[in-house]
DNA sequence: CTTGACTCCGTATCATGGTACGGACCCCAT
DNA sequence: ATGGGGTCCGTACCATGATACGGAGTCAAG
């Protein structure tokens, strides 16, 4: 059973060896014990997880340093449970208001889509309007000289 | 009626001057004609919205790249129609799976400030644990010495 | 017990997204 | 008409999040 060397875990993880090594200086992720000293890193099997979880964090919109909040949040004997329960409910918060706001967006590239028939009538629309409408599917602007049909 | 200057804008928009310089140098913005050449920018209002509109999806995770492809999907007369909705159906697509990432994590989120109660029983719970569980609302794990009631 | 792929570590470099600087120029209220 | 705040532009600098480099050490298959 080939042990989870740093490049085996990148190519699991789907990130660069160097990027471990980086997130291991961050402390995102916590180095893992060597056999001897001067040896090889050796993971265990979750630090892809944890990898993957942080790649994904990031791509929400949220900073290493948030990133590291976040994992940082756990509730055990040794921890301060309603300090870890603030800091949570404040991260709740924050990611229900991206939820919200991408929620916005979506309808407006659904919109945006409606208006996009394959042929036929165009309504002018880009997402600008359509956040700023909301209500009307968003009305035709000056520019337009002459709808091909 | 005092002109919309940048300084103005700026403030409105909540951003740097240098910022609203920076993005219109990257064609996020198109820059405002000008009085006379060698005087002052005078943007139209809306442009404070498509600069919070440019400040929101950053925070949610899009590129300035990105960010200016949204802006640039119109469906107008001169845009081919079936190209701003291809590129419309895959920001989309790109939308709703953050969407379902960010539900995934307030899930866990909850979880885990349920497990955190003002005092009694602490379960053992991480973001990863909970992320990982998903269905049993997360086991404890061996660490732990001793439940303090 | 060699060999070649992999790893280690420190340090340098890069791309993105700003932020700061400074000297010249504009504007308008007094 | 003038003074002071705002603006203009180019360029320099900064933080974050990687990514590359290179020489030495490690490991395991043959």
């Amino acid at each position: 059973m080939t042990a989870m060397t740093i490049g085996r875990l990148a190519r699991k993880a789907r990130v660069g060896v160097e990027t471990i090594r980086f997130y291991e200086r961050k402390g995102l992720i916590e180095q893992p014990r060597r056999p001897r000293d001067g040896g090889y890193r050796v993971y265990p099997e979750e630090t892809a997880h944890r990898i993957r979880f942080i790649r994904q964090a990031q791509e929400l919109g949220f900073s290493l340093r948030e990133v590291q909040d976040l994992l940082s949040l756990r509730a055990d004997p040794e921890s301060d449970s309603a300090d870890v329960r603030e800091r949570a409910a404040a991260k709740l918060a924050e990611v229900k208001r991206k939820i919200t706001e991408l929620e916005r967006i979506r309808a407006a590239l659904e919109d945006l889509i409606a208006a996009c028939p394959g042929r036929g009538a165009l309504r002018n629309c880009s997402i600008m309007e359509t956040l700023r409408a909301g209500e009307e599917t968003c009305e035709n602007r000056p520019g337009g000289e002459g709808l091909r049909s």
